[in-house]
RNA sequence: GUCCCAGUAGCUCAGUUGGAUAGAGCAACAGCCUUCUAAGCUGUGGGCCGAGGGUUCGAAUCCUUCCUGGGACGCCA
C-alpha cells in the first residue's frame, strides 16, 4: 500500500493536465508536524500556471479529493495537507504484515539477476581490526537486503593474501622471527614482524628493496617462499573464521589475490592484444588520459605485477565464473580513485559489463580523528571489542533481569548487535570516530534498544496467551498506534531505498523510529485489557516483533525474544 | 599543487527528490515502576545549519568563492 501513490492518483483526477503522475508524487512530502497530516501537497508549482495564489488553489482542491483511505484533506495556507483513515489503514497493513510475515517489505526487483559483492577482505598476517568491521558488516547487510529484493547474491571475500607486504613479511621473519612463536600466536606475531619491519625500514631503506625482491622471488614460485606463505596464509584464515563466526558472517568464495596468480598473464596478454599498454619508466601501464584519469599501473619495472592487475584479472574471473549483472565492491572511499581506473580499463579492453560495476565506500573509523596505521602498529582488535561488549550485556543482564535463561547467547546477540548496529547506523561514506565507550552503550538510539522493544512486545505476546484473528480487525484509530503503523508502512520504502542506495543506515534508522514510536505507545495505551480493540492490539504488537524482527536481521544481528 | 569526501545543539549524529516552526540520542536538570521487561517513558534548557555571494515564490539541502578537517594522486594494498 503505497500512500503517496494512493493521493498522488487523487491529486492527478484533477491536475492531470497539468502534471503528471509521477511529478505529483514527488512534490508530495510528508510534513513535519502531525498537524500538518500525513501527506501534504504544496501547490506553488501551480501557481504560475492558474494564475492564482497556491493558497487559493489548495482551498479549490480541498474539496475535490475523495478516497476511502484518505478521511479528509484541508487546505492550510499553500499546502493541501491529507489525513489517512487511521481505522481502514491500519487495519489492511496489519493484515499485510501478519499475512506476509518475514516476506513482508520483499520485493523481486533482482529476479533472475544475479550481484556478487566483494567485501571484508583482510590482508593475511594483520590482525582483524575495527577497520575490516566496517566492510565486513555493510557487505554482510547489503547480501541480505539484495536477497530479499529477489538477487541471487554471491559473497566473495577478496582475501588480500599476495602483494609487496608478503615480501616484507619474508625479510622480516627471515630477519627476526622465530618458528615457535609464530605457531603459538601467528597473528600477533605476524604483525609484530610485520610493524617492525616498518620501523627498521625507516632507518634502512634497503630493505624495501629486499622486500620487493622477496615478493618477486614468491610471485616466481621460490619453493621456500612458497612454503611460508602458506602457512602464514592458513594460520590466519583460522583467526578470521573465528571472528566471523562472531558475527555471524559467511561467504561463497575465499578466492583471495593470490588464486588470480597464474591468471593474469592472461589478463596482460589480452591487454596487450588490444594495444593498450604503454612502457612507461620500464613499467607497464595503461593510458586513461581520455578519462581524466592518471595512467593505470599494471606491471612494475621488475615485471611483478600490481592491485589493479589482479582486479581486473578476478573481475574478468567473475564475469566468466558467476555472469553477474551486478558487481559491487565495498571497499574504504580512500580507494576510490583505484577502482575508477580499474572499471576504465575494463571498459577500454571492451567490455560492456564494466558499467555494472560499482564501487560501495565507507568512511574510517578515525581515532583522534586520523586513521588507524596498521604500518606503524596502531590498531583496536575487532575481537577485543567485540569480547568486551558481550561481556558488558552480560553484566547488564545479570543485574536487570538475572533469571533469564540462556543467558550468554543473548549476551552474545546483544553485544554483537551494538557493536553492528552502531556502525550501520551511521551514513556509510562518514568517516566515524572511535569510540569504545559509544560502540558499548546500550541506551537510546542503539542496537540493544531495538532488541529491548522487540523483547518487550514479544513478552506481551507471551502474556496475551490468545492466537490473533487476522480476519475479525476492527482497525485502531488512536494517534499512538497509527504512528507505530506509519513507521512500519515505511518499512519496504526503506528496503529498496537500502539497496538503491546501498545504504543500510535507512534501515536502521527506520527501526529506530519504529522503537520508539512503539515504546510510546506502551507507555501510553495499556495492550492487555479486555475490550473490543483487543485483537487489534495485539496484532499490531506482533507486526512489529515481525517487522523488528526481519529488520534486524537484514542488518545482521540477532532478535532475542527475551533479554 | 590537482581531485574526492565532510563541516548542523557542549558531544555523537538525523534531516528522500529544495518546502510549513531544523530533529534524535548522549551529557545536565526535573519527574514516572502495587498495572504488559525502567536496556523504557515524559518534561526543561540548549542552534547566525563553517563564512560570503548567487539561483528560487521558498535553501541546512542546488551553483560559486573562501575557511577548516580528512583522504587520494605510478612501481603499497
Amino acid at each position: 500500500m503505497d500512500m503517496k501513490n494512493i493521493y498522488a492518483q487523487s491529486l492527478y483526477k484533477e491536475l492531470g493536465a497539468f502534471l503528471s503522475l509521477s511529478e505529483l508524487e514527488k512534490l508530495i512530502e510528508t510534513p513535519t508536524y502531525d498537524t500538518h497530516g500525513d501527506l501534504a501537497f504544496p501547490c506553488f508549482v501551480l501557481a504560475k500556471q492558474f494564475k492564482k495564489s497556491p493558497a487559493l488553489i489548495a482551498s479549490e482542491l480541498s474539496a475535490t479529493i475523495n478516497h476511502p483511505l484518505i478521511e479528509r484533506v484541508k487546505a492550510d495556507g499553500p499546502y493541501l495537507n491529507a489525513f489517512f483513515n487511521k481505522k481502514s489503514i491500519s487495519e489492511q497493513v496489519l493484515k499485510h504484515i501478519l499475512t506476509d510475515q518475514q516476506q513482508y517489505g520483499s520485493t523481486h526487483i533482482g529476479k533472475g539477476k544475479t550481484m556478487t559483492i566483494d567485501f571484508s577482505s583482510p590482508n593475511i598476517a594483520k590482525p582483524f581490526s575495527m577497520g575490516h568491521l566496517r566492510s565486513t558488516v555493510i557487505g554482510q547487510t547489503l547480501s541480505l537486503i539484495a536477497e530479499k529484493c529477489g538477487f541471487d547474491v554471491v559473497k566473495i571475500n577478496h582475501i588480500g593474501d599476495w602483494g609487496t607486504q608478503f615480501g616484507k613479511l619474508i625479510v622480516a621473519y627471515k630477519k627476526w622471527g622465530d618458528k615457535a612463536r609464530v605457531r603459538a600466536q601467528p597473528i600477533m606475531e605476524l604483525f609484530e614482524l610485520y610493524v617492525r619491519f616498518h620501523q627498521e625500514a625507516e632507518r634502512h631503506p634497503e630493505l624495501e628493496q629486499e622486500a620487493r625482491d622477496a615478493f618477486k622471488q614468491l610471485e616466481d614460485g621460490d619453493e621456500a617462499s612458497i612454503q611460508l606463505w602458506t602457512w602464514f596464509r592458513d594460520a590466519s584464515l583460522q583467526e578470521f573464521k573465528r571472528i566471523y563466526d562472531l558475527l555471524g558472517v559467511s561467504f561463497d568464495s575465499y578466492h583471495g589475490e593470490a588464486f588470480y596468480n597464474d591468471k593474469m598473464a592472461d589478463t596482460i596478454q589480452e591487454l596487450d592484444n588490444k594495444n593498450l599498454l604503454t612502457e612507461s619508466d620500464g613499467a607497464e601501464v595503461v593510458e586513461l588520459t581520455n578519462e581524466e584519469l592518471p595512467p593505470c599501473l599494471i606491471k612494475k619495472s621488475d615485471g611483478a605485477t600490481l592491485y589493479a592487475t589482479r582486479d581486473i584479472t578476478a573481475a574478468r574471473y567473475r564475469k566468466k565464473t558467476y555472469d553477474f549483472d551486478k558487481m559491487v565492491y565495498v571497499v574504504g572511499h580512500e580507494q576510490r580513485l583505484h577502482f575508477q581506473q580499474v572499471f576504465a580499463v575494463l571498459n577500454k579492453m571492451g567490455y560492456d559489463w564494466a558499467r555494472n560495476m560499482v564501487h560501495v565506500p565507507f568512511g574510517f573509523i578515525l581515532k583522534d580523528g586520523k586513521k588507524m596505521s596498521t604500518r606503524k602498529g596502531k590498531v583496536v582488535l575487532l575481537e577485543e571489542v567485540l569480547k568486551e561488549a558481550i561481556q558488558l550485556a552480560k553484566k547488564n543482564i545479570e543485574t536487570k533481569n538475572p533469571n533469564l535463561a540462556n543467558k550468554d547467547d543473548v549476551a552474545h546477540a546483544v553485544g554483537v548487535g551494538a557493536v553492528i548496529f552502531h556502525d550501520l547506523k551511521h551514513e556509510r561514506n562518514h568517516n566515524i570516530e572511535f569510540d569504545l565507550e559509544d560502540m558499548l552503550t546500550f541506551e537510546g538510539s542503539t542496537g540493544p534498544y531495538v532488541q529491548y522493544t522487540h523483547a518487550r512486545a514479544c513478552s506481551i505476546l507471551r502474556k496475551a496467551k490468545r492466537d490473533i484473528d487476522i480476519e475479525s480487525f476492527s482497525g485502531l484509530t488512536d494517534s499512538y498506534s497509527f504512528t507505530v503503523i506509519k513507521k512500519m508502512l515505511d518499512f519496504p520504502h526503506a528496503v529498496t531505498r537500502a539497496l538503491k542506495d546501498y545504504e543500510a543506515s535507512h534501515i536502521a534508522k527506520l527501526l529506530l523510529e519504529l522503537a520508539r514510536a512503539f515504546n510510546q505507545y506502551y507507555s501510553q495505551v495499556k495492550i492487555l485489557q479486555h475490550d473490543s480493540e483487543l485483537n487489534d492490539r495485539l496484532a499490531l504488537v506482533q507486526s512489529v516483533t515481525i517487522v523488528l524482527r526481519e529488520g534486524m536481521r537484514l542488518l545482521g544481528m540477532k532478535a532475542p525474544e527475551e533479554m
